[in-house]
DNA sequence: CTGGATCCCCTAGGATACTG
DNA sequence: CAGTATCCTAGGGGATCCAG
């Protein structure tokens, strides 16, 4: 995985290790849709729409290997897994919802900032 | 920048780009760095340790041009330019905190899924 | 249906050197 | 001091094809 330089404070290591899995580009909505209900692979593809197969399994296993994701294997034909948040995972949804909700309620405030910002660029 | 799938929620496009921007490599040290005081270019890549001039000011601009950092120039000789939260910015703090304290307090459960899960694929 | 294997592009981000 | 300019590389992530 990545070493994460050693130069830095050893106590963010952890922090920064949360934001690289939630920060990828899928995990948000993986875990958001996985709020309420276990999910099987395609219905989550599906309700997330736009998501590669590949990234999709990469997200997933990421958040396994965490601890936040259960991938629980029904070996049928045709095979059958789904996937549903930990307890841990659960406790993630707090902070989590709190971040994403500052995201929605600041929207048009950085939106503004951006306007203000790419102005002042052309300006100059 | 990045044009993002318009397949995406639009709803969650905030949500993106925050984590987008958050979770680059040394936004949330650079955050908390401002969190008390605010800095001096100079002071500020000295206290966070291990950060390029450049990613460094790829990190400010971005939180600048988000609304987060405010940055204001002296024009003197030597030059001197401050960084500071904005009011926006500390709005964010709590948020943030949450998500680093949830990271700080289920690192050992992490880790221990982590574990788990390298020994389940040796296994394998 | 679930996902592994490949190819390929593009961007984040490190190193280094230069400037007002 | 506070950047900009350039070069470079590892890795994320899309597309596509294949397999149990």
């Amino acid at each position: 995985m990545k070493p994460l330089p050693q130069h830095e404070d050893p106590r963010c290591l952890p922090v920064r290790r949360l934001l690289q899995t939630v920060g990828s580009k899928w995990s948000v909505l993986v875990v958001s849709h996985l709020e309420n209900e276990a999910k099987r692979f395609s219905e989550l593809k599906r309700s997330i729409g736009g998501v590669t197969q590949k990234s999709l399994t990469a997200t997933l296993r990421e958040l396994e290997r965490d601890g936040l994701v259960d991938r629980s294997v029904t070996p049928s034909i045709p095979p059958r897994v789904d996937y549903a948040l930990t307890p841990l995972g659960r406790t993630l949804l707090g902070p989590l919802n709190a971040l994403t909700g500052w995201a929605i309620e600041n929207e048009t405030a950085v939106a503004a900032a951006r306007e203000r910002f790419e102005k002042d660029n052309e300006a100059a």
